[in-house]
DNA sequence: TTCATTAGTGAACACCTTGTTCGGAAATAT
DNA sequence: ATATTTCCGAACAAGGTGTTCACTAATGAA
């Protein structure tokens, strides 16, 4: 009854091999053209093996994916304990994400780049999203209601840090990663802050 | 010799009534799950009609979206002629752009919401970028040169405008597009200018 | 070790979509 | 009426999807 446990590490072993081989073929080529077949050759799994742990392509992606979005809001997500700088006000911490970026340059120019993959571009843009919507409740002046929603404006913000990503890999990085996080800063903040203040 | 000219209308009729036919598809749904014979069977035209007008789906989509995309940029791409107000200042007008999504409500969130097209999406940011690129070079105060690419910035921008439109979207429509166009410039505006002066 | 249980195997299958080919039907211009 | 061009649609090969099933391999418990 209890052989459960390892049954489980057994099959957490073959989600691992199938996920590897599917991240491994993202960094090669483009998401969309990748086929089942191509995944199982890689991981050199059966066909039914695949499809007894995932319901098709898009299923494993997303089961994969979960790791990926966590390492790269690593440094992101766990900012400024506690209160924000006044002086030199960041609302988010991008550097690392750029940095990630850098270390990891064709996983990340196969996700953000060329075609990308919606999917993860989509759910990267939603914990950025809530995460700035927690800055901006910070910010914004007690018992003041800004004319902008502080939803739609987190939204912005999160799709600013992505825009910003695509561009910078688009174009051979031309800037560092601290650049890009002073670049963000000046491009967004005066206009959030005369929204907020 | 010179039945051309009729023969080449006769020409245009077939690949008008594809290019309807799949727009009709993609308000129905997501364009990813059209096949090229839910195409023909909504035209009512032959399997090989398609082929010899069309290298495949994408093809008839690029060749579709060129009159929307224009129409799109209606109202965006002609505007102040000359000089700039300096008092209120616009670089770009886009509540036209907005007015056409109220419009082709359907049409604009099939584009745009869920999933989305990409194809069609990257191109709209193309004509965008190189619209505000043109902007930004004539605010620009002669000689200095600014800290961030003027290209950066419009990419910035464009992406922004359709960042705005795809939250308005998926959103109902929570302002007017007039309070967008207003919206985009007090996010955007204060950040660009104190790169520019 | 032996045995029961569970996971992985891979061939075969039915089904769908793609893009091509080709002989003939239909429309069009002269 | 005739020549030209387009359209038709059935047939085809290639390749992908997701399922099934009898079989094998690995694992934990006795």
């Amino acid at each position: 009854m209890d052989q459960r446990k390892n049954e489980d590490r057994r099959i957490q072993r073959t989600r691992q091999l199938l996920s590897e081989s599917l991240m491994a073929l993202i960094e090669q080529g483009g998401y969309e053209t990748i086929t089942v077949q191509n995944i199982i050759d890689k991981a050199n799994l059966g066909r039914s093996t695949f499809y007894t742990h995932f319901r098709d392509k898009d299923d494993l992606l997303i089961s994969s994916m979960d790791d990926i979005i966590h390492s790269l809001m690593l440094g992101v997500e766990p900012p400024i304990g506690g209160t924000i700088p006044k002086g030199n006000l960041r609302i988010i911490s991008i550097a690392p994400l750029f940095q990630h970026a850098q270390d990891q340059f064709r996983l990340h120019k196969a996700i953000m780049g060329g075609q990308g993959i919606e999917v993860i571009i989509k759910k990267l843009q939603r914990h950025l999203s809530r995460h700035l919507e927690e800055q901006l409740e910070r910010l914004l002046s007690k018992g003041k209601s800004p004319s902008i929603s502080v939803s739609l404006m987190a939204y912005h913000l999160a799709s600013t840090v992505l825009t910003l990503l695509r561009y910078w890999l688009d174009n051979n990085r031309p800037y560092s990663p601290e650049q890009m996080d002073e670049i963000f800063h000046e491009l967004t903040m005066p206009g959030i802050m005369s929204v907020l203040i």
